[in-house]
RNA sequence: GCGCCCGUAGCUCAACUGGAUAGAGCAUCUGACUACGGAUCAGAAGGCUGGGAGUUCGAAUCUCUCCGGGCGCGCCA
């Protein structure tokens, strides 16, 4: 449980007890109270700025206010300070043994300790990778993918149900562009000359194999037909064939996708037509014109009535065009229909895991989800900017012409997945970010996977010994739960517990942001606090964990060690990633 | 030209959604390390949070306005 929001129930509870004593007026707004961690470690373990919220509405200032706040919380079990700092914070202190209980909590719940309560079950919907279909997973798409995985972990963590999704765009120009490129293998499969690749069509070296396979299952039956027979069936057989590599490649990335959706099937099941007749109904829907985008001047752009749906009632700056002029829907009328079926599945809360290029996209589709649920949905767009390829500080040359662009596989055979997944999250998702292959695979405190993974690995390494050392102990997580806690005093121990304490906070709090990164930035810092304890220990063998003359201190500093292990393994499992038992030379 | 994202230490980035003296890691100096697993640790220095104005008890965070970078900009997806 998150610690932090305990206290704050006591704390509301203690407020309503000073309402009935008559120190507060009755029906106080207590929204804004706020339990958290000070900033500053010296301020105390937790800090309340509910003397300054509430001063207005009793009346009153924070400073008059916040001394009787502290007299009261003072009495409270396990508080042994309460004091008033700064414009009106109370900052606690707690009992050692507050802090001490929180490592057998952890041991109780193993990698379990901070899974919340937050969610209660209810259902989200999580987008992401939902790259074309039209060639293999690059570099950049892991991004997008890790991002998008880790969200659905932390959410789950937190107590959601999650669907993981992918939305496969297998009916606009671009599978027929990719039909009529594999079309092309096919002829050289069958023995043809083709010569270079025109313009226009995918040219690289993948879609061979696609080629090849066709006119191994079909002969030359599709050679001298017309497009308009060949060009359905090859386009569903390419489309099958990148969306088995794409689906490999993010079994590799360990992408938990379980959803996938098919544009043309959605298309074909009339959910467009269903959706668009839902904004119609709505009065969303209009003939009109639209003025020429400014300071960019399209040759060819003439006036033209369209079929246009009113973006500008929900927030967008222009109405958005539903068909195109030869009557088929846009992208965009498509994209609707699948957010309108995924709200009819009973998805309320909506997260879009997209890429830098679709930044422009958000607006209005964050509209179209408000106007056709009515606003009982929301849409979360999480943007990922680029991420640039290095290489010992030089940028990788990739350029899809030269057929040089690095594919997601590339990247995973070179540093594997748990590098790939642990370096993505290691910026917002709306900062560029710098993937060096040098510098991710090397093991210094640089790298904050490998930082991370040693601190683990340490953990592990103690835990051994110990059970070397001592055959006869219970080692166990249960019957370390039960170890004298009360021994673990120093400074750099109950800063390390407060550190673990405060995960269930941080899971709630990322979870409610959608920022799974918060989650590396978190294990960073707990692996800091853990290298920084064992360092002591170094200088003063007093402090080292496993102490022959004093078991019992031992004990307790072992159920330290195997809580620490415990939530390093928990949240890389957020993440992703596999914690490992010892660092491989 | 318009819209969105961003601008924080020399570099790469955080900052618990409005909290206290803005924090880490590199790099730079100064020290510790013949070992529970070497790839670490301790300390120093580094800032007008791009500039300016506003909102309030309080702003990196919200508003406006300039400056600078990225992405996008009718019937592509």
């Amino acid at each position: 449980m998150n610690v932090f929001k305990g206290f704050r129930r006591q704390l509301l509870a203690l407020l309503d007890g000073m309402v009935a004593a008559g120190e507060l007026p009755a029906g106080l707004d207590t929204a804004r109270v706020t339990v958290e961690p000070p900033r500053e470690a010296s301020h105390g373990d937790m800090s309340t700025n509910a003397a300054m919220v509430l001063a207005a509405q009793a009346a009153t200032t924070p400073r008059e206010l916040a001394p009787r706040l502290a007299r009261r919380l003072e009495t409270v079990p396990g508080v042994t300070a309460a004091a008033v700092a700064g414009p009106g914070f109370v900052n606690l202190s707690f009992a050692p043994a507050f802090w001490q209980a929180q490592v057998a909590a952890v041991l109780r719940a193993g990698t379990a300790y901070g899974a919340g309560t937050l969610g209660a079950g209810r259902p989200v919907n999580v987008e992401y990778v939902s790259a074309n279909p039209t060639g293999p997973l690059h570099a950049a798409h892991a991004r997008g993918a890790v991002v998008g995985d880790a969200l659905a972990n932390l959410l789950e963590k937190a107590g959601f149900t999650v669907s993981r999704e992918y939305y496969i765009n297998d009916a606009g120009s671009q599978v027929e562009t990719l039909a009529r490129s594999a079309f092309l293998r096919y002829r050289e499969a069958l023995g043809e000359e083709i010569g270079e690749i025109p313009a226009g069509l995918y040219p690289g070296d993948y879609l061979k194999a696609v080629g090849q396979a066709l006119a191994e299952r079909d002969g030359g039956r599709w050679r001298d037909q017309p497009e308009s027979v060949w060009l359905p069936a090859i386009r569903d057989f390419a489309v099958d064939r990148m969306m088995a590599g794409i689906r490999e490649d993010l079994a590799l990335l360990g992408i938990g996708i379980t959803v996938f959706s098919s544009e043309r099937a959605l298309v074909a099941a009339g959910a467009v037509q269903a959706a668009f007749e839902e904004l119609s109904a709505r009065g969303l829907v209009y003939q009109g014109v639209l003025d020429p985008p400014k300071g960019k001047k399209p040759d060819d752009w003439e006036p033209r009535p369209q079929t246009l749906f009113r973006a500008t009632a929900f927030g967008d700056d222009v109405d958005r065009p539903l068909r195109k002029s030869d009557g088929s829907w846009t992208y965009f009328a498509n994209d609707i229909a699948y957010h309108l079926d995924k709200f009819r599945r009973g998805f309320t809360v909506l997260i879009d895991v997209l890429g830098a290029d679709h930044g422009g996209y958000v607006k209005r589709m964050q509209a179209a989800t408000s106007a056709i649920t009515g606003g009982e949905a929301t849409l979360d767009v999480k943007i990922c900017q680029l991420v640039h390829l290095m290489d010992q500080g030089r940028p990788v040359k990739m350029s899809k012409r030269a057929g040089t662009f690095v594919t997601l596989r590339d990247v995973l055979d070179e540093v594997g997945r748990d590098v790939v997944r642990f370096i993505m999250l290691t910026r917002r998702n709306d900062q560029t970010l710098e993937f060096d292959f040098a510098r991710v695979t090397e093991q210094s405190k640089d790298n904050p996977v490998f930082y991370v993974q040693y601190c683990h690995a340490r953990c592990r390494s103690v835990l051994r010994h110990a059970a070397q050392d001592l055959p006869a102990a219970a080692l166990t997580a249960e019957a370390l739960a039960g170890a004298p806690l009360h021994r673990l005093a120093g400074v750099e121990e109950m800063a390390l517990i407060r550190i673990l304490a405060g995960w269930p906070r941080l899971v709630e709090a990322a979870a409610e942001a959608h920022e799974a990164h918060r989650v590396a930035f978190y294990l960073h810092d707990l692996a800091s606090a853990f290298h920084t304890l064992w360092n002591k220990g170094k200088d003063d063998t007093t402090l080292r964990f496993l102490s022959a003359d004093d078991p019992e201190l031992t004990l307790a500093r072992l159920a330290l060690v195997q809580a620490v292990a415990m939530v390093v393994a928990s949240g890389l499992a957020v993440i992703g990633v596999e914690p490992v038992e010892e660092m491989r030379s």
